[in-house]
DNA sequence: AAGATGGCCAACCGCCTCATC
DNA sequence: AGATGAGGCGGTTGGCCATCT
């Protein structure tokens, strides 16, 4: 949505934009005179150039004398926290409740800082409740690394971002976002295709393809790997879930996937060894009844087939 | 020094509710 | 009962400014 410029007038010839301070004053002095009555009537009789809306929003949220302004107080935090817990995002209800902030200024303060604060507490900013979304997180990033892990075996891959897929799969349900987003190099300004992809993830917005951007994962073509590892890999996540924008699942061609045949069959990468225990890792870790990163460790001993595979796929495609 | 980036927040937009006819 | 208009509400935008690179 394009936004108005600023201090122009609009189709009827009425100023928008920011508020000068002589309109400023004639409002105050009418009002004060006058009441505000009718906001609509208000301007033509104040001999603003303003709509009625303009004046009852800049009265309301800036221009009445009631108005507190200036920082927020510990005790007002704390309020619009718990009001927030009760109320959720009724900012009318909440302003009641502190004497002099407007709704607007309540839900910028909650937009700009309070939300984050939450978050940083380990909170969900809209349950309130502790966030799960971390785990969430880590539990896809077990799917997606299995399968970065399956395309991995199909492809000439080098030991950097083996690695590095590795880093990944031995994070901890302590894992910082911070730890995750080094791993996948996301504060790289070179990186900005899996950032991207990445930060769709990380808000849990779906990440959409049209037909003809659904690839059979080919990375040998790729100076880094796993950069482009992690968006096909999220293509792949997506494609299991059934979960495309776009797209209608029944649509795409099984022959996408990427073949699912254990390491030792398909590849003849340099760190054959690393990649082994990384499949093994990651087929393990990554089956339906895991939940948590945590179960990593405890699957060491299956070694899982391709009718493994098959039930796996079948389970999770037919998923909505 | 200059361009890029991100935070802040005033103001706008569109939708909703309610009162009135 | 339905139409209309006014006011209220929440979400979003984009200009300004400070900080970063």
């Amino acid at each position: 949505m394009m936004r108005t410029p600023i201090s122009i007038n609009d189709e009827n010839g009425l100023k928008k934009g920011p508020w000068s301070p002589e309109e400023d004053k004639i409002l105050v002095d009418h009002i004060q005179k006058h009441g505000h009555g009718s906001w609509r009537a208000l301007p033509r009789l104040a001999g603003l150039n303003r709509c009625g809306k303009s004046c009852r929003l800049r009265w309301t949220n800036y221009l009445r004398p009631d108005i507190r302004r200036g920082n927020f107080s510990d005790q007002e935090e704390n309020l619009i926290i718990n009001l927030h817990a009760l109320l959720g995002n009724k900012w009318a209800a909440i302003a009641t409740h502190l004497p002099g902030r407007t709704d607007n200024e309540i839900k910028n303060f909650w937009n700009t800082h309070l939300k984050k604060k939450l978050m940083q507490m380990g909170l969900d900013p809209v349950t309130h409740r502790p966030r799960t979304d971390h785990l969430d997180l880590l539990n896809n990033l077990q799917q997606i690394i299995l399968n970065a892990a399956n395309i991995v075996t199909n492809c000439d891959i080098n030991n950097n971002a083996l690695i590095r897929l590795q880093q990944l799969m031995t994070l901890s349900s302590n894992s910082s976002q911070s730890l995750i987003n080094d791993v996948f190099g996301i504060n790289n300004n070179n990186n900005t295709h899996s950032n991207n992809y990445l930060q769709n993830f990380y808000d849990g917005s779906n990440i959409g393809f049209s037909s003809s951007q659904i690839i059979e994962p080919n990375l040998q073509n790729f100076e880094d790997p796993l950069q482009q590892l992690v968006p096909q890999a999220c293509r792949y996540q997506e494609y299991l879930n059934g979960d495309f924008t776009n797209v209608a699942a029944s649509t795409i061609s099984s022959s996408l996937l990427p073949n699912l045949v254990s390491v030792s069959h398909r590849c003849d990468s340099p760190v054959k060894v690393e990649e082994d225990n990384m499949m093994k890792n990651a087929k393990e870790c990554c089956s339906p009844s895991s939940t948590t990163l945590e179960t990593w460790g405890d699957f060491m001993n299956e070694d899982a087939n391709d009718a493994y595979w098959k039930d796996f796929i079948e389970q999770h495609a037919s998923q909505p």
